[in-house]
DNA sequence: ATGCTATCCCCCAGAAAGGGGGATATTTTT
DNA sequence: AAAAATATCCCCCTTTCTGGGGGATAGCAT
């Protein structure tokens, strides 16, 4: 299975664009089809371009990125799309990873990281910068110091799975009395009177 | 700050053990402080160690790489531990990461990613493999396709967040009945009658 | 031995949920 | 321009759930 990667870049810097174009050319297997500054320049050619990896710009004229990626997504499922750019917040990686991004780079990366990426994502793995991997890692790290034991984190989950205290009474075969218990002390920890409040809090301190 | 890297290794294998520790001996700024073959033997050393990073292997005899880690990371919060397995499932991965890890590397990792991975994590950072980011990037990517409209999904998002159908018309200003009639309709579309089977139905379908 | 945890019990009023049945205006799609 | 989808609002109703108050008891860990 060698054989040539199509690539497609969607960059609205002049310079920036033709770099990674000479760049990636000159890798043997891969083949810049196309090069457009901004995606509504691109959508129309898309189809005939059919490409493997599309390189992707958040911030462009028109239509951008972010806005782009899920439309690209739906018309050519098999692409796979590299995000690149120079942000790095994590609501704009977050969001990019949600609409289906296979890669997400920013462009202090290397040349190699970005040919690695290139070849990564076209057999549908994920790429990162390492920043970004900083970012993604640290939204899945709980609170290791949560005030919850085991039963009421285990019931303020489902909690927030949307059961009820007698489905969650019956599912932990327990009476509804006790997750009733449990639920009076985890307000009582978290400092809240309510479903939404409890969820919220636990959340936003990881505890869940 | 071109300080020594103290690194310790908890590995159960004689032969990879030894052959991290002379690879990771051999950089400038790294040294190896000790090397275990297991966290029981480790463990009343670790203090005295105090090192700044530590290559944790999953399987090892005695108390595991992850009931480990979420100990280590309460006694020594500062050192970063990266997980080096042979294990790369979705299950394994998500608990190291929720647990604390700071990076997450499977044993085919090259001796440059290793020593790179080290040194990101050393200043907090993000380091896996590129299996494991195929892992962690799927994770997040959401249906493209849901059957659910926008308010709706809104809606949904919501009420997985514990918040009330009040509380939902409030925040959007939007009377409860027009919520209500959201929620019918996210019912009849996702095939359910209630709360709980709704946020689950959605979550499994990443609709949400 | 004291505290924490998990389990269960009762009272109560008010709130929320879910199943029916609609209507209407605005958008979007065809 | 017509048809379909969407977002908004209205009424009926009963059942279920919630949260606040007051407890008790057995086991486990420090």
């Amino acid at each position: 299975m060698n054989q040539i990667l199509r690539i497609v870049l969607i960059e609205d810097d002049d310079i920036i664009r033709m770099g990674y174009q000479s760049l990636l050319n000159d890798v043997d297997d891969f083949n810049v089809v196309n090069a457009y500054a901004s995606y509504d320049l691109a959508k129309k050619h898309l189809e005939t371009d059919n490409p493997d990896v599309i390189l992707l710009d958040i911030q462009m004229p028109g239509t951008n990125g972010l806005q782009a990626l899920p439309i690209i997504k739906k018309a050519l499922p098999s692409t796979n799309i590299i995000i690149l750019t120079v942000f790095d917040s994590p609501e704009l990686v977050f969001e990019a990873l949600t609409m289906g991004a296979g890669g997400y780079l920013t462009k202090n990366s290397s040349a190699a990281k970005i040919i690695d990426a290139v070849r990564e994502v076209s057999t549908g793995g994920g790429a990162m910068s390492t920043n970004v991997a900083r970012i993604v890692m640290h939204s899945f790290q709980k609170n290791l110091n949560s005030p919850l034991t085991k039963r009421e984190t285990e019931i303020l989950d489902r909690i927030a799975n949307g059961q009820t205290k007698p489905q969650i009474a019956n599912d932990l075969f327990i009476d509804q009395e006790t997750v009733r218990s449990h639920v009076k002390n985890i307000y009582i920890k978290l400092d809240v009177n309510s479903k939404a409040d409890a969820i919220k809090t636990a959340k936003e301190k990881r505890f869940i």
